[in-house]
Formats: C-alpha cells, structure tokens, sequence
DNA sequence: AGTACGCAGGCTGTATGCAAAATCAAGCAA
DNA sequence: TTGCTTGATTTTGCATACAGCCTGCGTACT
C-alpha cells in the first residue's frame, strides 16, 4: 500500500526506532495529564491509528506502561488507564514521605556544585510556571525540582521509586490544582526555597525536616480538596470528571 | 510452511497467552540464578528458537525485562543481561537497609494472623533449604521470606522497591553462597527467627533494629567474600567467571 | 417473558515479511 | 602495517497476516 503521507510534515522521516518512544511518551503524558482519564480503554488500534503506525510499537509502549504501573492489562483484553485508588493514599503518602525524606537528606549530604546548579534551574521553572499560573506547567516543574535534589543524592533505586511516586502522584495533584484555578498556594514556593538553602549549607537534618514538612503539607492539601463540597462528586475511582 | 514440531511435549498446546510470560520468567530465572551471566547478548531470533516460539512473545519478555532492570538495550542493538555494578554496591546497600527496616517495622505495627502465618511458612521453606545445604533454593526462600514480610506491612510501593533488590542482590547472593559450598552460615536462621518474634510481638522498634543489622550483617559478608583472595579474579562488571 | 445457545464481529496474541541500521570483513590507499 | 571505504550479512524495528478468545446480539426454547 502506498504510504500516506505524514500529517504535519510531509518529508519527515519518522527515523527507524522512534515509533515506540514516541507512542510511549505521547500516551505517558496523556495519562499523567489526565487526557486519558483512569478506565480509559486503550485498544490497540485505535492508538495504532491514532498515531499512525502499526499495533507493533503500540504494543512496546503498552507493555512498558503496564511495568510502570500507568496502564492494567488483563489477558486477552484491552489495556486500560491505571484507577487512581484512594484507598492506597495512605501508603502512597507514606511512601512519599520515605522517599522525599530519604533523597532529600542525600542531597544535602552528597551534593555538587553541578547539582546545586541544576536544582536552582528547576526551581527556577517551577516559579515560572508558578507566575504564569499554569498548573500543568507547576506539576510538571515541581516533579523535575524534586528530582533533581534526588539525582544529588545519588542512589539511582531511591531516585527510581521517588520518581514513580511523583508521577503517580501528578494525577492527583491534577485534580487538586485545577480545582482551585488561579489562587495557587505560594508557599510551596518558599518551602522549596527553603530545602535548596538547606541542601546549599549541606544540612541533612534539616534538609531531611523540611522534605517531610512538605510532603505532608502536600498530603494535607490533597486532603482539604477531597473534604471540599464542591468535589464530592467526583468520581476517583473512575476518573471521569 | 509446515509448524516445526514441538520438542518436548508434541501434543502441548501453548494455549494463547502463554508464550510471553513463559519466556518472560524463564529468562528472568536465568538471569537472577546467574545461567545468564550479566553482558551475556539476548539476541531475539536465537532466543526465540531456544523457546520455539516467534519474535513477537521474545521481544514482550525484553521490553518487561528492561523495565525492570534486568536487561540493558541499546536502540538497533541487542539486549544483553544487566551488569553488576560494583560501584553501585554501597547505594544498593543503602536502599536495601532502608527498606528492608521499613518494610519491617511496618510488619510488626501491621502484620494479621494470616500474615504471621505465612511468613512462618516461608521461614519453614528456608530453612529446608538451609538444611538441604541447597544454596539456590536458599536464596529463593530467604527472598520470599522477607517479601511475606514487607507485605505484611501493607505498602505495595515499599514490597516492590524492595523485591526489585532482593532480585538484584540474589545474583550477588550467588556469588556469595556458591564461594562457600556447605559451610552455610546458620545464624541467617535465628536473625530470621528474631525477626519473627519482634513482629510478632508487634515491638516495631526492635523489628527494625533487627532488620538493620540484618541488612549490615548480609552487606558485610558480601564484602568479607569481595575480600578473599581466591575470587580476586572474578570479573563482576563482565560477569565471566 | 425469560433464559440459554450460537454465531458473528472485534480484539488480542503470535507468526511472518520487509526495510533500515549496524556490524564485519575484504580491499584499497597511505 | 595501519586506517579508511565499501559491500555483504546479521539483527533489530515496524508492518502485516493469521488464529484464537471474548463480547454482544439474535434466536429458539422453556
């Protein structure tokens, strides 16, 4: 069959290998940013189609996913969008505790100068997506902040399931930021200020104070959104808003 | 062209939906017992032979494989089993004595009847192993044990984070046990018993100060064995002994 | 009317085909 | 001898083909 051109750029060799990563972080973002809302069906020809490729790399992207954790799979059935599940907010939070507490206090102790470059230029996206008042720009920014105090800690495992929480949890922070729109909390701005000033003077204890009272700021926050009235018909379980 | 036959079992049906996990454990079994030694090439049309099976199942089991770390592969290139880092050893261990006092202490503060159960089960198991003098199936059952224990504690974060590196150290664990034979060292078994005690006397304190030292005791060992003189020629970045 | 059976369609799991990319070797040049 | 180029071969990445499983609907039977 004659190839049918590509949409946008009718010259643009896809370039052998980049189907699959491509699919892969088109359908990560779509998931992260809820696009693809939890239960989301994903069946394989239609991304296929969607993508315009063949269900080969759809299926890699797929499986990939599936190992994140981001997309269930039974057998013989189509994948779907992982359900948010609130009865694991308690382990989840606790589990971000660990890890925020654990990178950060790393971090104070093992940082370089290139590491406190680095984090400094998240911090620096994250506040201006903070007054751009661009909540997907904000979670994003702020994931990558807390990575990268992470990468200065320098233990790849801790780094691995840190990261896996905070993506997790960008879906949750999604229903929480846009519910209150533009009156974004601009204390996280100075926590995060704070952490840097603690990882700077390399003080693990603090570093590692501070992490924890912010993680559980975070928790306490989601928390308040979930008692608000205004949402109670939001269903979590389903993700359909 | 007419289907090869079956080798072993001629009137075996694969039963659809088999061939990818088949694979998928019969290689990761290879690789954490050392059959596969780490830089050993994976190349998809010889494994796929190997299994009698197509690419299509093969190239499911690397993609799963190399989400979890096992495999390591380079676009257009094939896959080869993940090297053990020795440079890497003192963050591994770090991450393994974080959670394995984590997962631990959950234990004791979470652990149900059932769950106490189980993890006597599986302390049985090892100790048969122990008995046996049976070093794989040592490994194996001290690695289920400590799963029945994080799992006790209820966090599905911290279990996987934590089987991910009881996994990994199990082809360490291998070099260890095999470099002594039958002398097999039997305080693992009352370390096991303690820790049984403390959470079943839901003392969460003492439950992670034993797994701490339990953590210790294992790292500590590993480099006692790194140390002698015998093994200096063991290749640990290329996996050829 | 309600239930069970059967058949058709769609979707996944697996096999196979094809082309780009990488690797290797031989040949040529320095 | 050493290094570069080039062509053949191998291997991956993607496309396509095929077969079994699940679903849903229609029909017949109780």
């Amino acid at each position: 069959m004659p190839r049918k051109q590509v949409s946008d750029q009718p010259d643009r060799k896809p370039s052998r290998g980049s189907g699959a990563l491509r699919i892969y972080e088109g359908l990560r973002h779509d998931i992260l940013t809820m696009a693809l809302p939890p239960g989301e069906l994903l069946d394989e020809v239609t991304i296929a189609s969607r993508y315009a490729v063949s269900r080969s790399p759809v299926r890699e992207a797929l499986i990939r996913l599936t190992a994140e954790g981001l997309v269930k799979t039974l057998p013989n059935k189509s994948a779907m969008v992982a359900s948010l599940n609130i009865e694991e907010f308690p382990a989840y939070l606790d589990a971000l505790d660990l890890m925020q507490r654990v990178t950060t206090r790393l971090a104070a102790s093992l940082r370089s100068e290139d590491d406190l470059v680095r984090i400094k230029r998240e911090q620096a996206a994250f506040e201006r997506a903070l007054a751009k008042h661009d909540a997907l720009a904000m979670i994003e920014t702020n994931r990558n902040f807390h990575i990268a105090v992470s990468e200065a800690g320098k233990n790849r495992h801790f780094t691995m399931l840190y990261a896996r929480l905070l993506d997790e949890g960008r879906r949750m922070l999604r229903l929480y930021f846009f519910s209150l729109d533009d009156s974004l909390p601009p204390e996280l701005e100075s926590e995060h200020r704070k952490i840097i000033d603690a990882i700077e003077a390399q003080d693990a204890d603090l570093a590692e104070h501070l992490a924890h009272e912010h993680a559980m700021q975070v928790g306490e926050r989601f928390l308040a959104y979930l008692g608000t009235r205004r949402t109670a018909d939001v269903k979590l379980g389903t993700g359909e808003l």
